[in-house]
DNA sequence: CTGTTAGCGCCTTCAG
DNA sequence: CTGAAGGCGCTAACAG
């Protein structure tokens, strides 16, 4: 392999010199930076990452902590496109970005994951998907030890930020419309999770709706699973007049169910997967833009570890109604 | 940071017997194993395994590189199992797995491609999702500089093996299943991609079981694109008897198709998509283990690493017959 | 602007 | 069986 050194020799500079060039230091002039690169393109010289990483003692490595649903769920688009949004951008910053399944560290407890990434010399950690219950990754964060990003969590402190959409108001738009144009009264609005982060805002997304429009509203927590919100259709959607989810996997549940019970009621959805597409149905939902969303936690990431304090930030989004017509046509 | 010196001092022992200790050498006392692994367990020392991999000069490090259609194609749950499965085993074999999408390195050249690879210090490659017309990936192949092991395609070299299950028989296997217990005679067969590698495995299982039952069969390829696959269906399907579709996604094409032409044809699928689900429909398919298939590969890029020869592994497969109750209910 | 030097944390002969 | 010493490839003061 050939090193620092051998380009050194070739080019007639120092160590030293090559490495200012590498990592483009000011004080160099043009000549031998010119003769420094000449040298490196003859040789096909290469840095080493790995040797820069322990010498400068900073990684630029992060970690991509996801909670995917690949066995329970079958496709867990969401999960797909935070990833490929982190890849994107922790490529485009030189990061070198390493995923992490929740399910290879749910039987850890603290010490073990601190010790895993530390051994990986991992400098940050971007989490998609944490909930209330948690434990040890709360741990993780309050310890204040890495430099932390969560996605969908309003989690911050000096080593944290969250990078999130406004989740009440996109509720409060996207429920708003879909009734407005219905004209509906009466709301079944199947929630997420119990206790959940992004649940509790869309909740109170609702509420404020409910008591501005003067509606009814039955909430049931369908937990993100389509067949919950099925059931709960069954149970509730004949006397009310519209099923607002708090996703689109709920929604095609609940679309699922209206079908059998040969009823029509508006549905609303909440994400903006593509998914909806293969259910060949239409409805309202909001679009989150997933990949970007882990692209901006990735930068945010980069600009934490650069010694900034964390922070909270909130993406916009977008309404729209799912069609599909390229996939269903 | 806590480093092998404190805990060299600490047991009052040298570096280098530390070092013996945490890589399992044979030459040390019971003793002072004992003395070291206290004091290791006393400050809560983390090996550095980047220090490692510089000082050792090999890296653990494996990258999975991987062709995953997130944007087109809104789900690639393939995609994604295989990445599951690969992480899965790379966690066992405490290597260290990159994920990196073939989007990143679509317009790079075969020297940059290598040089990244090589600046990250990577000693193996898993590669998903090749096709006859990846040049640059090919070059890489063949300049044996990296461990490589390919899933679904027959390349195998002194650096590289292959990891897939028989298309070939499993396509014979299901079509000829499904063709026996409709009693069909005239086939159309929705192949994959022309010149894919498991595309022309699978015609040949086709073409063999055409030969002995004495079928008519009509090949179309379309792409693995459900689109395609639906329009195929709709121009040739009114006077077939049964629809082979050389995947689940072309199947479910088909089937929609058929439901808008309003006549009914026995579907054929091929891979096993959780996906079929969410179209409740019924279907014989092939169903291929992915997170396996990738899990495999890891292992056998494992054993490349040791200095073992290229191979090829054929792994099993099953049929079955898709319903997904408890997700459609 | 360029070169010298001292490590980063660990592994690995080679003496003892 | 244990320790000393010399790197791995690179960065970062500090002199010059």
């Amino acid at each position: 392999m050939v090193s620092i050194k051998d380009v050194a020799r070739q080019a007639g500079v120092a160590i030293s010199t090559v490495s200012k060039v590498l990592n483009n230091y000011p004080n160099v002039s043009v000549a031998t930076k010119e003769k420094v690169n000449r040298a490196i393109a003859e040789l096909g010289f290469v840095p080493n990452a790995i040797a820069a990483a322990l010498s400068s003692k900073k990684s630029g490595r992060i970690a991509l902590l996801i909670n995917l649903n690949a066995q329970t769920q079958a496709i867990d688009e969401i999960g797909m496109q935070y990833m490929a949004g982190a890849i994107r951008q922790a490529k485009e910053y030189n990061l070198d970005l390493v995923t992490v399944f929740f399910s290879m560290i749910q039987d850890m407890t603290y010490e073990e994951i601190t010790r895993y990434f530390l051994s990986q010399n991992i400098a940050g950690i971007i989490i998609c998907g944490l909930s209330k219950d948690d434990y040890v990754l709360h741990e993780l964060i309050q310890a204040e030890r890495f430099k932390i990003v969560i996605v969908d969590a309003p989690i911050v402190n000096a080593t944290t930020s969250s990078v999130w959409i406004d989740h009440k108001r996109a509720q409060y738009d996207i429920a708003k419309k879909t009734i407005l144009e219905n004209n509906a009264k009466r709301v079944l609005y199947i929630a997420g999770k119990k206790n959940g982060y992004v649940t509790d805002e869309r909740l109170k997304g609702m509420n404020q709706l409910v008591q501005e429009l003067k509606l009814t509203m039955l909430v049931r927590y369908g937990n993100f699973s389509e067949l919950e919100a099925r059931k709960l259709t069954f149970q509730y959607g004949q006397h009310k007049d519209i099923v607002v989810c708090a996703s689109d996997l709920m929604a095609i549940g609940a679309m699922k169910a209206l079908t059998e019970m040969d009823i029509f009621r508006p549905v609303c959805g909440f994400d903006g997967i593509m998914l909806m597409g293969y259910v060949g149905k239409q409805m309202n939902t909001v679009r989150q833009n997933f990949a970007r969303i882990s692209g901006e936690a990735v930068r945010e990431l980069y600009s934490l570890m650069e010694e900034n304090e964390g922070k909270n930030i909130v993406l916009d989004y977008e309404m729209v109604r799912m069609q599909y017509l390229d996939i269903i046509c």
